[in-house]
This record gives C-alpha cells, sequence and structure tokens, in this order.
RNA sequence: UCCUCGGUAGCUCAGUGGUAGAGCGGUCGGCUGUUAACCGAUUGGUCGUAGGUUCGAAUCCCACCCGGGGAGCCA
C-alpha cells in the first residue's frame, strides 16, 4: 500500500480508509493496555494520533521500541477519534520500527527546549514543532519568490559564488585559496605571491550578485539572483551571518519608481503566499513566537506602502516630539530607532525612503539632478526595520567613472562593469533582500540563527 | 569589535563563604481514551576552564573560553 504523508491524512482522510504512515515518533502515552502515539512526518506541525493495543503483533516488544524519536511504519485504519484534540487518529492494525532511539540519551524532551540548546544539536532540531514550522515557512518563502519572479517572466540568474571583485568596497570578505597556508609562496616585496594562487589573482566569497545581475540584466532585460552570500564580519548579532542567502533582482528600463513598484508588490505577494500555504504554522507562531506576525501580515498586505523621500524623513523625524538618542540632522544614516519611528509611530505601516545622500551610499547608484543625493531607496517595515535596500543604477559612464574616482573604489577589475555602460547602456533598478530577514520578518522568531538550517558564524560552522 | 547579563543534573533554573537543591526528563510501578496525560517511587553533578584568596569556595578575586541581550555595521 502506498504511503500517506500526515498531511494529507489530517486534510482529506476518512474513517475506514486503510493507510500507511512513515514517520518519527513525537510523544507516547501508554496505558494499562493499550497507547497512544503521535507521529510526525514533516508534513505539518500537527502529527497523526495512532492508537495502539494488543492487536498489533509483538506488542509488548513494539510499544517499548516507539519511545519519543523512533522511526517507525504504522499501517492500519483511519477512524473517527473519540478523543478531543483531533477528528481522525489511526488504529494500528502493524507497525514497524526502522529505528529504536534510546530515551536514555535522546536529547529531545516532549516538552520546550530553549532555541540556544536547540542550536547545539542542529542535526535534531528539525524534529520539533517551531524549528519544523520556520523550515516549512522558509520554503514556502522561496517557492514564493520563483513563483513571483517567473510568472513575471524574470530570469533565474546563477550569480558566481567565487569572485575576484569586491562589489561594494564594503564588509570582510572570505579569501578562497588553494595555497598551502603553512608555505605560503612570497614576491620579491615579500608579500604573498598571488599569481601562484588558484587563480592566478586574490579571489573571494561573493558578497552579492548584483554586479552580475547587472551584467544579465543587459541581455534579459529583467532578472534574479537567488542564491548564498558571504560576509567574514566579526559581527555577534541576532541578525548578521556570516553565510546567508540574498534575493537580488534587477531590471533594464528601469527608474527608482518602477523599482519600488516592484518590491512593494513583492513583499505583498509572498506573505499572501505564505499564510495561504501554511496558515496552521503561521497560527502557531502568532501564538506561541510572537502574537503580532499576522496583524503585521495583514498590515503589509493590504495598506499602501508610504513613499517619501529621505529629506522629507529628516523633517518629519526632526518635527517629530519623540527624543532620540541619535540627533536628527540632513545627512545622517538613518539609525534603527529612526527606522523604527517613521514605520511604527508616524505611518504605522511600511514606508519607502528615497533619495539618500549620496555620501552615505554606494557608489553605482545613480546620481540625482541636484548631484547631493542619489537614487536609493530603503522599504522600512514595522517590528524590523530595513528589509530591502534597493537603488536606479548610474547607466552613464562618465558620471559613474567620476563617482569611482571619488570614492576611491578600485576599478580595475570591474572593467566589465564598466563596458555595460559602454555598449547599449540602459537605465536599470534592482534591489536586494536578505533571505532570512524576510523568513524571521515572516515567524517573528527572534535569532537569524534560528531560521537557517545550519547557522554559520563567527566561531560556529559545526553540522 | 564594544557594552551588559549569564555558564550548577540530560533540559529549565534556585542556591552569594560552612553536608550540592527543585521542577521537568529518564527508570520502575499503577491506571480502559490519553493530548507537554495523570498518580506514586526512584535515578541523576569534575558547579565552563585554569590560577589565586581563605581553616574552608558553586559563592570572593584574576585570566581565558562559551552563550544570551543590546550597540556598531549591514542583508
Amino acid at each position: 500500500m502506498e504511503t500517506r504523508r500526515v498531511a494529507d491524512i489530517l486534510k482529506n482522510g476518512q474513517p475506514e480508509e486503510k493507510v500507511v504512515i512513515k514517520g518519527w515518533v513525537r510523544t507516547k502515552r501508554e496505558l494499562k493496555d493499550f497507547a497512544f502515539t503521535e507521529v510526525n512526518d514533516g508534513s505539518s506541525l500537527a502529527g497523526l494520533q495512532v492508537v495502539l493495543d494488543s492487536e498489533v503483533p509483538e506488542y509488548n516488544t513494539i510499544i517499548k521500541q516507539i519511545n519519543t524519536g523512533a522511526s517507525i511504519e504504522v499501517g492500519g485504519t483511519l477512524v473517527a477519534s473519540q478523543g478531543k484534540g483531533q477528528k481522525i487518529e489511526l488504529k494500528a492494525d502493524s507497525v514497524m520500527v526502522y529505528g529504536e532511539a534510546d530515551p536514555e540519551t535522546y536529547p529531545l524532551q516532549k516538552k520546550r527546549h530553549s532555541f540556544e540548546f536547540l542550536r547545539t544539536i542542529s542535526h535534531l532540531r528539525s524534529r520539533t514543532n517551531t524549528i519544523g514550522a520556520v523550515f516549512r515557512v522558509r520554503n514556502a518563502c522561496a517557492a514564493a519568490i520563483h513563483k513571483f519572479f517567473q510568472d513575471k517572466g524574470f530570469l533565474w540568474i546563477h550569480s558566481p559564488i567565487i569572485t575576484a571583485s569586491d562589489c561594494e568596497g564594503a564588509g570582510e570578505l572570505f579569501t578562497v585559496t588553494n595555497f598551502d597556508l603553512n608555505k605560503l609562496p612570497q614576491n620579491k616585496q615579500g608579500q604573498v605571491d598571488f599569481t601562484q594562487d588558484f587563480f592566478g589573482k586574490p579571489a573571494y566569497l561573493t558578497v552579492s550578485g548584483q554586479l552580475q545581475a547587472e551584467v544579465m540584466a543587459m541581455a534579459f532585460q529583467n532578472v534574479y539572483t537567488f542564491g548564498p552570500t558571504f560576509r567574514a564580519e566579526n559581527s555577534n548579532t541576532s541578525r548578521h551571518l556570516a553565510e546567508f542567502w540574498m534575493v537580488e533582482p534587477e531590471m533594464a528600463f528601469c527608474d527608482l519608481e518602477g523599482d519600488q513598484n516592484l518590491a512593494e508588490e513583492f513583499l505583498k505577494y509572498i506573505f499572501q503566499y505564505v499564510l495561504d500555504h501554511c496558515p496552521d504554522d503561521m497560527t502557531f507562531f502568532n501564538k506561541w513566537i510572537d502574537k503580532s506576525i499576522l496583524a503585521t501580515a495583514d498590515n503589509i498586505i493590504n495598506n499602501d506602502f508610504e513613499r517619501i523621500t529621505y529629506t522629507k524623513a529628516i523633517e518629519l523625524l526632526e518635527k517629530a516630539k519623540k527624543k532620540f538618542e541619535f540627533p536628527v540632522e540632513w545627512g545622517i544614516d538613518l539609525q534603527s530607532e529612526h527606522e523604527r519611528y517613521l514605520a511604527e509611530e508616524l505611518f504605522k505601516k511600511p514606508v519607502i525612503v528615497t533619495n539618500y545622500p549620496k555620501e552615505i551610499k554606494a557608489f553605482y547608484m545613480r546620481l540625482d539632478d541636484d548631484e547631493k543625493t542619489v537614487a536609493a531607496m530603503d522599504v522600512l517595515a514595522p517590528n524590523i526595520g530595513e528589509i530591502i535596500g534597493g537603488s536606479q543604477r548610474e547607466e552613464r559612464l562618465d558620471v559613474l567613472e567620476r563617482r569611482i574616482q571619488e570614492m576611491n573604489i578600485e576599478a580595475d577589475s570591474i572593467w566589465w562593469y564598466l563596458d555595460l555602460r559602454r555598449y547599449g547602456t540602459v537605465p536599470h533598478a534592482g534591489f536586494g533582500l536578505g533571505f532570512e530577514r524576510l523568513v524571521q520578518f515572516m515567524t517573528g522568531m527572534n535569532n537569524i540563527r534560528d531560521v537557517i538550517p545550519f547557522p554559520r558564524t563567527p566561531l560556529n560552522a559545526d553540522f
């Protein structure tokens, strides 16, 4: 008989149906002559209650083997439950134990664990309610992202993971080498001789696929990257990872307004998709993790995002009656307290702030006519702050070269990027979104390490 | 990296100079419909590591390691 998934049985199962399930035991409640067990196969938050009694062959042996964590196959008949917690349950005819889990050493209990502890057992934590729900929602987010872009005709670009250029001149990079680090070849100046290295020059793990996305947008118009990126920064926070996934759409023949339109439509779509596809998981998060996430999702989906310029944002912050720790004046980068005030207190919905001072933004952002600001945009959302950062790119070769010079950017390694402005340049724009931060925002999870299966952070690359 | 709080049983924690504790978990027993089952009993420790002060240190001091929260930076 074909194995059914628990999610399917809970949704469509009918009494009298014969089914087979395979999964892992979450709990066992043993009474004198029979027992209840809950089996979870990862397909849903809820497990299927299985009723076992002496009709199961070798009941006395089996019942001692099916402790929390054991993997089993159960065949039987679906029946309407006499108990209260579930509509339907499985009356077992046969049970096969694939692998036992010694209760003396199996680290997961039936009760709640701290996320800090679960991180020390990342190979087992996906079997818990919360982490299981996180990864189903993470998957739904990824599926939604692809569907959103594919339905719009965007090409998914596989940007390189190894790169010889440091895109934004910012952040610490991981070096990629095949040198024997105990015997580094040196040149006559006594420095490491990278001409003997694998690529003949220093190479790094990418910090962004944006520049390559711009290349591909110049052929396919609309593209997006969705892949891993790396930062070697020694930042120990609940919002940073050394390895994380980033989504970066790039559109040719698009300006800053089109960029904002896409960002707004994109966020609304992802939230709606997850609500539609993971309602139980989202309800679970709303109950146990953060009681505001469903209201937040509703806010995102049903409100037009506020759109203001940076200059207007500074005016509003200066007029605010609130005292800020960091003083406000034109030219500063917005601190998280400022972003929170705009999104949470003033507008109470997502706000897109545009046209920041050029001094605080990257070299590739398009210079505005006033020569003071650039065509940048940040989407600030209630409860999380900046979730999306983007810009219209500088498509004018002379202006771009001037900006590169002003900002002391090493231009040699991005000659190809400048070539795009030499040959058939067009206005174009795009944005970047940290995928794990999106999942954090969606689920209300406090620590980014709990929304990626195997987090890489300073001093932690286990599993 | 900076600030701050913490590290005691498998887990969550109490214990602030004098015999190392509780709840949960595990184990054993009981229970004919349980739902983090319940009831009874029981098991369980190099008090993060290494020094120091003291008659005596989980407790006080120093260094280091690790974790949480916040900041900076960002995604």
